[in-house]
DNA sequence: CAATAGTCTGACGTTGACGTAAACCAGAGA
DNA sequence: TCTCTGGTTTACGTCAACGTCAGACTATTG
């Protein structure tokens, strides 16, 4: 039989037989770049699901959606990877709340975790409404200076006909 | 009498008396250093409106919005310093549209130039709009996710409840 | 089993946007 | 005139977020 590349457990979380991927293959589907995934390995930013016996990593498809979603924080929130990090570690602390959670030893402790990544991602989301908000109030400013500029623009060019026409 | 700070002619353009303010001033009242803002003269992204004869720099008020203008397409739109001197410098060819532009020698090349940069805010207008959408559909999955996992949590909740009333 | 393509770990380089320190000027008040 | 505060240039330092090698190792394929 082939060898297990998938060391996961019989949870179901993940489908058993998930496809991984090389770093090359990720780099390609994500737009970044192969030393971008190991520096945000290295930063301990998006480590890959798990490596090869020689040493190779291997992404799953969470992987890939979490290098999108580092570069939506980037692009669309500004944000550096450091504030990513925060982020994106409230959000995996959510996502893993299943049934592991119910096994805890100690279960006013995790909530308390769980509530304060709750609490992350509500920051998050004001802040995202608060940029929402900026850029609403940017955007009609930016309106009304460019018409009052293409009016004038008018102005100009009805002058400059008439002046044609002599 | 005092000695003639403002060097421009009578063309109604600034007031003609202008209170002009020491970098020092600047910083305190924009928030950013000095130091910043002999580097956006450096890199030609805002130079202030003359020096005194010593050779010390003086801005006007124009120069204050400007400098708040950079840092807001700083922090709104993400747009770095060559960026934002483009479009500042569009956005400065339409705001110096005025008698000076009838008395030019050529005004087909000028509305040309006019045109370029109303085509640069305008294209700065769309993105604002991208962006501005672009962060509504974050927003939007945002929220989603936040109920899924608040739920979720309320659910763990109430059977915890349940077991401590045994 | 050799060739080829893909990946690994260092390690140094780069770029943008400033920070910081040194040593020398400018202008207002006592 | 002296002095103090604020300003000037020059130049080197810094930090994040990568880019760019070199040289060795791994995996795949004919």
């Amino acid at each position: 039989m082939g060898a297990a590349l998938d060391a996961e457990g019989p949870d179901g979380t993940q489908a058993r037989g998930e496809q991984l991927h090389g770093i090359g293959a990720v780099a390609a589907q994500t737009g970044v770049s192969e030393r971008t995934l190991r520096y945000y390995e290295e930063i301990g930013l998006l480590s890959p699901r798990d490596h090869s016996p020689g040493g190779m990593r291997r992404y799953c498809r969470d992987d890939i959606d979490r290098v999108l979603r580092i570069r939506e924080l980037q692009n669309l929130m500004g944000f550096n990877l450091e504030e990513i990090r925060r982020v994106t570690a409230a959000e995996s602390r959510l996502s893993s709340l299943r049934e592991d959670f119910r096994a805890s030893s100690d279960s006013g402790r995790q909530r308390e975790v769980l509530d304060e990544a709750l609490r992350a991602l509500d920051e998050l989301r004001d802040a995202a409404q608060a940029k929402i908000a900026a850029l609403q109030g940017f955007l009609a400013d930016l309106d009304e200076r460019f018409e009052r500029h293409r009016r004038r623009l008018e102005g100009l060019q009805d002058l400059d006909d008439a002046k044609e026409e002599t």
